[in-house]
DNA sequence: CTGAAAGCGCTTACAG
DNA sequence: CTGAAAGCGCTTACAG
């Protein structure tokens, strides 16, 4: 193992101080093509890697981008969607010549001490925050200390702060229109209460129930928590009121759902139409439901990570509120899908 | 947002030099015990958060890990393997005080280049490479480089890399055995053979059958990819030669060969025993198989990262090869469990 | 037990 | 367009 390279000996290597070595590799304007060519080349000869944490201290930035899940739900393990989101902004970072960090708590404690992890320590440049039910005890000093942040989903509070969602209203809204298009008239809700974007997906359900004459019928809606076990559980319950289609507020729980409805020799969809709501891989879908309301979960971790890595480099810009949309997907008969 | 502490304003804050500071902060022994509470009362007064990139610079380490996740497959996905062993990883280095880096990689590009992110460059102290069924490009320069490494789950090569892995020999064989003394005569097998652990189950399955005075029956075997659909496909296949029992090389693809036996209506386990091999938490079990050869993921995950650490602070051991057993774990009856 | 000082490897005004 | 030099905020022999 030889010595380290440094900018020094890259620029003895090239005739030229290391204050041009530096410059070449950030791409400055204004170096002779000529020096530029001699330095890229001596470069990829050695291999030089430039020390990061120099670059960090000298730079004050350390292209270190944070991704913060806080507190470690089951959902963590069951659900696909914390996997797709973190393609997404793994991608983003890839692309944009940035590192992800990933920090998952696996207590309150832990999520209280946070702070002391990416604070005033120049160890990350921005956090992206999957937030949900609860409101974060770090993110105060966040802002105190300057550090830019982006959600993932619309916090309890959204003054000043910026954060990327999908509609979930509309998309509640828009499955159940759909379900009610087609006739469907008991049509009933699996929905969860444990963030935003439950509460408007609820809200999106009863709206739509309301605008096409209908009235919100409370023993057609059960609540879930994102597994499929609770989705089996609220069917079960569900099925006692005799319901004749059923939004269900994620593909995991409709999953189980289906199940429940299966269990009970009814068929899918002529008994029970079965609508879910993700952004599940179709081989994970092999069951019903043959409909979703997806959602664009790696495109959100996409944006999310463009967005403040736009927010690193333009400070000062006021908070976004970036909605997405989502989409209504039909997929081919029932147990063929792959 | 005040001025950015320093080590010299806690000095001077706690009347002591830099140099008096640094040493409280990183544990010297021989520190009077008077000294050391003055700063570390300045310390917590103050907030006072250690600039790592200057921490890194000086001491040459950036007490970050590095986790590589190498060609992204659909697996990532569906299968709550990696979600599981990220889990135990980042418990580990949060308990450590390390950071954790996540590198997914999208492309085989990107995995080409991929030294450059973390090699020579002081990013990382070393890497957890999840093995699979390649040889990653990028691992001769780190061991060139002399960064440390340790693999999950055996790679081709084994000289002088430290691993950890599950004994999948032994799991595959003690499932196989259970079936046979039972008294199922038939026991199929949906393998995989995309890296050396399907390799090892697929011998632990044969193994146990010759053992036992059986024959292995290659119309008894049929291949998937772990995922759900592929285990339902592969089942279909197997139907046609009347097995009455199958060990299943992963959780989501008895998932989905168990649905395969009940489109066939037949029964779990009284016509068609299923053993799954994984370590799925049971709200994703709320179907069979009802019996699986658990793997401890997260322990793995836990058991990696301690080790890379401990090969950080003492360089030049020898490599190891960390087996852990798995578990032969019997759930409730059908339907029920959740 | 503590301090003065050198040094880690970069970046970036400043001067030319 | 390029270089000399200061400085980023730590750690760590060395000396006492």
């Amino acid at each position: 193992m030889m010595k380290r390279l440094t900018l020094e000996k890259i620029g003895e290597l090239a005739g030229v101080s290391r204050a041009t070595v530096s410059r070449v590799i950030n791409n400055h304007p204004n170096i002779s093509s000529h020096v530029r060519e001699r330095v890229e080349q001596v470069i990829a000869e050695t291999g030089y890697q430039p020390n990061q944490a120099a670059r960090s201290l000298a730079s004050n930035q350390s292209k270190i981008l944070g991704l913060v899940i806080p507190n470690v739900v089951q959902a963590v393990f069951t659900d696909p969607y914390y996997p797709r989101l973190t393609q997404g902004i793994s991608a983003a970072c890839n692309q944009l010549g940035y590192t992800l960090a990933l920090f998952l708590f696996h207590t309150l404690e832990q999520e209280r001490d946070a702070v002391n992890r990416f604070t005033g320590n120049s160890l990350i440049d921005g956090l992206i925050i999957t937030a949900d039910n609860i409101e974060l005890p770090f993110v105060p000093q966040l802002v105190e200390r300057g550090i830019p942040f982006v959600y993932i989903g619309r916090p309890t509070v959204t003054d000043g702060v910026t954060y990327i969602d999908v509609d979930n209203f509309a998309g509640s809204y828009n499955a159940t229109v759909h379900l009610l298009k087609q006739g469907y008239t008991r049509v009933a809700h699996i929905a969860t209460a444990h963030n935003t974007a439950g509460v408007d997906r609820d809200q999106g359900y009863r709206k739509a129930l309301t605008d096409r004459g209908f009235s919100v019928d409370e023993t057609l809606i059960e609540y879930g928590d994102f597994t499929e076990g609770s989705g089996y559980d609220a069917m079960k319950l569900l099925l006692a009121h005799k319901p004749d289609a059923v939004v269900v507020q994620s593909d995991a729980m409709a999953l189980g759902a289906s199940r429940a409805v299966r269990d009970a020799d009814l068929n899918i969809p002529e008994d029970v139409a079965i609508i879910g709501f993700d952004d599940l891989p179709p081989a994970l879908l092999s069951e019903p439901p043959l409909t979703t309301m997806r959602q664009p979960i790696q495109r959100v971790g996409i944006i999310a990570t463009e967005t403040l890595i736009d927010m690193l480099q333009n400070p000062k810009q006021p908070a976004q509120h970036i909605i997405l949309p989502t989409e209504l997907v039909i997929r081919g008969s029932c147990g063929t899908v792959n």
